[in-house]
DNA sequence: TGGTCAGCCGGAACCGGTTCCAGACTCCAC
DNA sequence: GTGGAGTCTGGAACCGGTTCCGGCTGACCA
């Protein structure tokens, strides 16, 4: 493998005005850095990142913590900050993590308390203070998106209007009995996106003087964040013909479609007797007719990188942070899977 | 941050002393083993892998390049390989390639030709010779894990068989008129995975007799491997009431999702008036009452990350390259979405 | 008693870049 | 002519580990 002595050799400079020369830094004449450029090319020099690493500090490598990559979501999610990392000339660390678990822990302290990354997106998880500690020790900065870190910038849509919004529209269709398929730990995480879109549905309902008879159990349900753990929860759900709810909120669109399928199951005819909305924008939304809050992943994803990089110093250092503080984009888009309330 | 010197003097040794006594390789008496190891838990070190990797060569990361995250084989196959990495130490660095384009030639010309990974995974990718070249020169093995890559260790179900025992099944329920949803690409590139299985199906049938009259294209229609592909490639294929075949082979599970929705769609009765069979073992399948074969790309990312550990020399060298050149596991799982053929 | 050898340790070189610093040279202003 | 700023270059130090090599010790054996 050649290394920048060979290139300084061929073209008859000095290491460091090889260096200067490919790197771009410094003084440099412009004959000496076409000549240098030459030998790099000829030779098939290509700079070794560790070296540069060790003297600069800087890795050029970004690692991504994220819980899933086959949700819909996270996948999107993973794919936008592939691409704009990329684009940068960055690479990117993959670190899956089980929400909790003794591989958390071997993830922060051993592998991101290391020097190999410039920076840390985590995606969909709350980071506890000590995760934080850990990384912020070593002056890294750290970008939340959609979960939270505590004292991190954090990325996110604005879940609880989401929420509002989704319930509203059936709200606004005339319903009055609406179930909400929350996300596992809604109720336990008041932080958390799944307690967030449960709390919006929840005062929605209140403000809309619905509150629920016999406890929030009655109306709503925790499931799996994922098609069959809509599937399994809406079966409960709407299993009992007697009080069935005429309108379901589910807090995904993965989820949404696990209750469709349920509804398909018992044979309730869809949406004359039931109205499903989600969240999400899932790919397959369309296809399914599924009523939703559109969120935009795979650009969440760039955005946290364009964050990143500024944290980094890269680009114009006089460009604000983007998008810090204001809630990301959503949309409602109405589809065939929610209907006037049966009367 | 503290170095190894800052720990080699609190210990009260020189670097070298403290360099074994952390990594266990050459002769440390176990009194300043021990020494060394409490010096360096006091201070926090933690030793920075580009240092290290500069003089070993070793870089404790392996690069997977993969078209796709958010396809449920690929996602299954990033986890499983994920897992095996992490427990081994190992990072890994995502290379998310678009099957060709701009972005695939500066991967492979920036990214895995500098001395950041130690091994490549290629998913469901085919190589080119000089993209393998690329690597190789550098010294680095790859494994190809469903794709190609010319002259590497290739881990892969037998594709063609999978078809056939799919197209077997259909057949011994009495079909007749079975239709195949093949993968994009599958007639022009015959050794990629959708060719494989394009093959399989068509000698399966023409052995039993059944060469289709009025060419190929009448019973083997083009679709993305997605569920919208799927979808749009059975409304082609079913949309004429007059010879419409009785069974579907589609290529993948989320193209047989995608082919039910659309016989919904047109109101074939299923299983009675068509019969749809999948590969994959997709989450969903069960859910969905959908016949397929079983792969497991979990476990496929566990034999590649075996693969590749066994070629860096970790673990027992004695040992034979784990799973090499027998095909990986399948299974026929029969569930409700196949039946009898009409009379 | 002397020699061999395994066990243990430290000095120094080394990996492959980047950067500091000093020196040389040019150009221009005073 | 002198001074200074600006441009260009090379030597050497440095980042933070690993490893080679040689020296020292003590046990064991002839």
């Amino acid at each position: 493998m050649p290394a920048i002595a060979d290139v300084a050799r061929l073209a008859g400079v000095s290491k460091a005005t090889a260096s200067r020369a490919l790197s771009g830094r410094g003084y440099v004449a412009a004959e000496t850095r076409r000549r240098v450029q030459a030998a790099a090319a000829q030779i098939g020099f290509i700079a070794s990142p560790d070296a540069a690493s060790l003297v600069t500090g800087r890795t050029k490598n970004v690692g991504v913590v994220i819980p899933f990559v086959n949700r819909w979501f996270f996948g999107e999610v993973l794919e936008g900050i592939e691409r704009a990392l990329l684009a940068a000339g960055y690479d990117l660390t993959l670190y899956n993590l089980a929400p909790v678990g003794p591989e958390r822990d071997r993830v922060f302290d051993f592998f991101l308390a290391r020097k190999r990354v410039d920076a840390v997106v985590a995606v969909g998880v709350d980071l506890t203070d000590r995760e934080v500690a850990v990384i912020a020790r070593r002056e890294k900065p750290i970008i939340a998106l959609g979960g939270t870190a505590p004292g991190a910038p954090r990325l996110a849509i604005d879940d609880h209007a989401a929420a509002a919004l989704a319930t509203e529209h059936l709200l606004r269709l005339g319903h009055t009995r609406i179930a909400h398929l929350a996300g596992a730990g809604a109720g336990a995480a008041a932080r958390s996106v799944q307690g967030q879109r449960r709390a919006g549905f929840l005062q929605t309902m209140s403000e809309a003087g619905l509150a629920p008879r016999g406890g929030v159990e009655s109306v709503v349900v925790e499931s799996e964040m994922s098609l069959p753990g809509g599937y399994s929860a809406a079966l409960q759900l709407l299993g009992h013909p007697g009080d069935r709810p005429t309108a379901l909120f589910a807090a995904s669109d993965e989820v949404a479609f696990g209750a469709m399928r349920a509804a398909e199951r018992l044979g309730i005819p869809m949406p004359s007797d039931l109205s499903i909305i989600g969240i999400d924008g899932h790919e397959y939304a369309e296809l399914f007719g599924l009523t939703t809050i559109e969120q935009y992943p795979g650009e969440q994803g760039r955005l946290a990188v364009e964050a990143v990089l500024h944290l980094l110093g890269e680009g114009d250092e006089a460009d604000p942070l983007p998008a810090s503080g204001a809630p990301l984009a959503t949309r409602l888009v109405v589809r065939s899977s929610t209907t006037a309330a049966p009367r």
